[in-house]
DNA sequence: CTTAACTCGTACTTCCATGTACGACTTGTG
DNA sequence: CACAAGTCGTACATGGAAGTACGAGTTAAG
């Protein structure tokens, strides 16, 4: 996205194509991952030179498309309550999750693609922490295992959500049992013995 | 591969490339997905040509990749004692299958780009049906769980063994923690509530 | 030793996506 | 309404990888 140093206000045109863009790109590259700008420009209803007007190359709009993703996501999961037992509050924060990141599975590998892996790691790093921050409560109150590394606890969560996503994609999973599926799958892994 | 209708015999010389060169190939693609035809034939120590001498094009050099990574899997696999707890059984598997998934984690996702989804499937069938078995007969030992679709729960696996492969990649995990971590993470998973 | 099989360099065509340059047209905004 | 800001089509330059064509040289096998 441009940068305006001292703010001449953007237009108001502008604005709304900018908006039309990241969400088209998140749509396009959320199916595929090697989408053209081209593509997301005609998804957008722009032409491919505006969309140039506004993100010098593909990796500044991928960028853009993820945080758009992850901030969307952030606003959800603020709203969840994480108090009270781990084991539920783990189970309400997977419920509001499993829709976010099924969405932005696939653009994650856009990402993956296009920006430096510690780009991406930056980006994440709010939701991850909140996962960590609840496993460890967990931990603290004895009903999550603690012989495993924190890191692969958090990880594996992603991994599993990631798995239903691909699942659910090829229709060997009902989107509807989704959440109730990883919410049964990652209980398990984190319970104790 | 280049088909030989009624078996002219091949030269020794050609075997031996066209070895090296699937070879290369599963290698330079469990690097990098995207590797080009010549880095193959770089790494394989031929020329350009003659690769494309004994495979027409990508795809199918990524096909015999695939397929020769999927049997010297299955080879490994067989020597594999199934038989008695089903839990210690499966433990025996992940520790054989570990290294192997491992490797070839990277080479199934250029395999996911180039191939069509059913024959990836396909050639996975061995070793996805091997795990099948396995779980059901844990289920009908009681020794695992039974509330979740039995497609979910073998193709978790492969998604915990992807993550950890990934994992070891980033510098998450330690190499030697790895198939440790995968088989308690898995028997997790696969336990009664 | 003869021959067919195979190797492999060079050079070429094709294709596709990225990114740039130009310029005319349209539309917000003060 | 005047002008800057923004739109966007056409055209072009670049670059990388795929795949083709040719042909001379090399080597295995009967």
């Amino acid at each position: 996205m441009r940068i305006m140093r001292t703010a001449r206000p953007r237009r108001a045109d502008a604005a709304r194509n900018i908006a039309r863009i990241v969400s088209a790109a998140r749509s396009c590259l959320g199916r595929d991952p090697g989408a053209s700008i081209d593509d997301i420009a005609k998804a957008a209803g722009v032409g491919r030179m505006t969309l140039y007007g506004h993100f010098a190359n593909r990796a500044e709009l991928v960028e853009a498309a993820l945080a758009d993703a992850l901030r969307a996501g952030e606003e959800a999961l603020a709203a969840v309550d994480l108090t009270g037992d781990a084991r539920e509050a783990l189970t309400r924060l997977l419920d509001s999750s499993w829709a976010l990141v099924a969405e932005s599975a696939t653009l994650l590998t856009a990402a993956q693609e296009t920006l430096p892996a510690e780009r991406i790691r930056q980006l994440h790093a709010a939701p991850a922490q909140r996962v960590e921050d609840l496993v460890r409560r967990g931990q603290e109150q004895g009903v999550f295992r603690t012989d495993l590394p924190m890191t692969w606890l958090v990880n594996v969560v992603h991994y599993v959500l990631k798995g239903a996503a691909e699942e659910t994609r090829a229709e060997r999973l009902e989107p509807e049992r989704a959440a109730e599926v990883v919410t049964a799958t990652v209980l398990s892994v984190l319970s104790p013995r």
